[in-house]
RNA sequence: CGGGGCGUAGCUCAGCUUGGUAGAGCGCUCGGUUUGGGGCCGAGAGGUCGCAGGUUCGAAUCCUGUCGCCCCGACCA
């Protein structure tokens, strides 16, 4: 039986409702798909809830073929597997947490690594049962702090997310190679162009891990790819350090008075003016060696400074700084933090002083002194000569100061070369759709899952952890199928297959149209029946539109003659057709 | 958490500057008319103007506080 539209629970909107601006929200909720209930919390309409079928039947046949096994775990689950991998406090904010009528902790779930571990270690025990890889599509749970654009980031939102389990390296690079290639195969079955870039793993324990992002201008993410085929997350992009350069021979450091200069840019004007460079060329800001004070708060409370000196035309980006610090959290340093170190003159700072090192963990202050990987032995720097109103100029990396190490922390910008050598990156923005994780052995650690391996012994197992945000790339599909008119499913994803439509009163066109609504079924597809007898069929036509089933057909003032009209709505092309050959003119 | 915008009928909004007791369009109900692009006519139902306090004879309107929502940023395995 068709759905009829004179009696589905759907309401169009005429208007853009006022709390969306985003496209995909705006049209899901103005086209009946979904609802709001809450920020960040909406309610699935029966169109939206087929959409969202459709797009999990193809994950379902996706992971099916990567011999992955569906289960469903609760959202809601007891504190304490979180509590003995961590995650109960370092989630944050970030988690649900409620209690039961006794006082028992409970969450509801942004994830579910533990309770999957478990499970597998409740009922396996032997490397004969690995590999395994099991998945849920279930709803997930995170407070966020800001959820935005309608379905894009929710605080309740579907993911699919799979769980693999080896007890070798090498096995586990296999499974995740599976859902690798699954999530190739399902976004391109769903119509969305993806990038996999390189992601952080640190802050999850893992050892490889890789992000599916969709590059659209709403996308959250940042991330570089070259033409030669390099793509990264900001965060995972690695400098390209320069070679050493020998320094015999070089001038030695000189100290100048730079007054009145506490910025890189003053700083510059006034070496200009005053110290100009011995070959002619100007001096510029990434000629100049800037100093970064920041203060690391540790998990265990501490807090400690660290500074990161890095060519003056570079900002530190603390996104990046984040990841190269975690678990501890960076910001900037404040006064009472630089008070504690006299030895720092604020504008002026720099690793060398007339009375030695200042920076570094064998220097005076023992603070640690990262440089970003473009500070080689041999570079040449001006920098701050730790007195007011005082640089140092040819200041020579492994020469004059050393460093304790080298940190991913300054901004990345176009046409920084590929640390692949592959050539020069662009930025560009995406939204991320999926993230394959290698897990390694830290939720198994923690939670004590070991299978006995062919020698009789306990091996830890591996784990690698994949998702997809379901909700999300249903959104990311209408953020990049719709006109101004309204959306445009893909056939892959769409809510019905056909939307027949009966315009006109006489009742040749209703008679026509279950004919044609009939012919069309037995083919197996799903058809939407616009049977609505006393809308206009300017009504129906915006409705159509609106709801975007691609595959539209008008039954109307040719009914009599045996005639129908096949509307394409992406194309927006309209040809005439026999009601014969209606269902022959599909293929 | 910082910045901006907004809370008036089911929806989209006007009214607020200059205080006088509630409006429009759409939607909904009834009757009629109309049927290839959101048509027309008539009659209706529907709102403690986010909430609380204050000023005033009188507050949607002015003042104070508060709650909520949206956007940008911070944040976000």
């Amino acid at each position: 039986m068709p759905t009829r539209l004179s009696n589905y629970f759907l309401r169009t909107l005429r208007e853009d409702p006022s709390d969306a601006e985003v496209t995909s929200h705006r049209l899901l909720v103005r086209a009946g798909y979904i609802r709001r209930q809450a920020p960040g919390i909406f309610a699935w309409l029966p169109l939206g809830l087929k959409v969202k079928a459709k797009i999990e039947t193809i994950i379902r046949e996706e992971m099916a073929a990567a011999g992955a096994f569906e289960v469903h775990f609760p959202a809601l689950l007891p504190r304490e597997p979180y509590e003995i991998t961590g995650r109960w406090d370092e989630y944050g904010d970030g988690l649900f947490r409620l209690q039961d009528r006794k006082g028992s902790d409970l969450l509801l779930a942004p994830t579910h690594e533990e309770v999957f571990t478990l499970m597998v270690k409740d009922l396996y025990s032997s490397y004969k049962d690995l590999p395994l890889s099991i998945f849920q599509i279930q709803d997930k749970y995170r407070d966020e702090a800001r959820s935005r654009g309608g379905l894009l980031r929710g605080r309740e939102f579907t993911m699919k997310d799979a769980y693999s389990f080896d007890y070798t390296d090498a096995g586990l690079d296999l499974s995740y190679q599976a859902q690798r290639d699954a999530y190739e195969r399902i976004f391109t079955r769903l119509g969305l162009e993806y990038v996999i870039v390189k992601a952080d793993a640190g802050a999850m324990g893992g050892s490889r891990s890789e992000e599916f992002l969709h590059p659209t201008a709403v996308g959250e993410d940042t991330f570089v790819r070259s033409d030669g085929g390099y793509a990264a997350n900001v965060e995972a992009f690695t400098t390209l350090a320069p070679e050493a350069i020998d320094f015999a021979g070089f001038p030695a450091a000189v100290v100048h008075d730079t007054p009145e200069t506490p910025t890189i840019q003053t700083l510059v004007d006034r070496a200009n003016s005053a110290h100009p460079r011995p070959d002619g060329r100007e001096w510029t800001a990434a000629d100049t060696l800037k100093n970064v004070v920041l203060a690391l708060t540790h998990p265990d409370g501490s807090r400690k400074l660290v500074i990161i000196g890095l060519p003056g035309d570079r900002e530190v980006d603390l996104k990046r700084v984040e990841v190269a610090f975690a678990p501890a959290e960076a910001e900037a340093a404040n006064e009472a933090d630089l008070a504690k170190h006299p030895g720092l003159v604020k504008g002026y700072i720099g690793p060398w002083s007339q009375n030695g090192a200042v920076l570094g963990e064998k220097s005076v202050t023992g603070i640690r002194f990262l440089v970003d990987p473009r500070v080689v032995v041999g570079t040449e720097w001006i920098t701050g000569a730790n007195e007011p109103g005082r640089h140092v100029f040819g200041l020579v990396a492994g020469r004059d100061f050393q460093v304790d190490g080298t940190v991913e922390a300054a901004d990345v910008r176009a046409d920084d070369p590929a640390p692949d050598g592959s050539g020069p990156v662009e930025l560009a923005r995406g939204m991320e759709i999926g993230h394959v994780f290698q897990l390694g052995r830290k939720y198994a650690e923690a939670l004590g899952l070991k299978v006995l391996d062919e020698n009789g012994k306990l091996v830890t197992v591996t784990m690698g952890s994949y998702g997809i945000g379901v909700t999300r790339a249903l959104a990311v599909i209408a953020e990049l199928n719709n006109d101004a008119k309204g959306l445009i499913w893909p056939e892959a994803v769409a809510p019905f297959d056909v939307h027949v439509i009966a315009t006109g009163r006489d009742e040749i066109v209703f008679e026509t149209s279950e004919t044609v609504v009939a012919a069309i079924e037995a083919t197996g597809r799903d058809v939407l029946y616009d049977d609505r007898r006393k809308v206009s069929p300017g009504v129906k036509f915006g409705d159509a539109e609106l709801i975007g089933i691609p595959r539209i057909v008008i039954v109307g003032r040719g009914a009599a003659d045996g005639i129908v009209e096949l509307w394409d709505r992406r194309s927006g092309e309209r040809t005439q057709v026999a009601v014969a050959d209606v269902v022959a003119s599909f293929s």
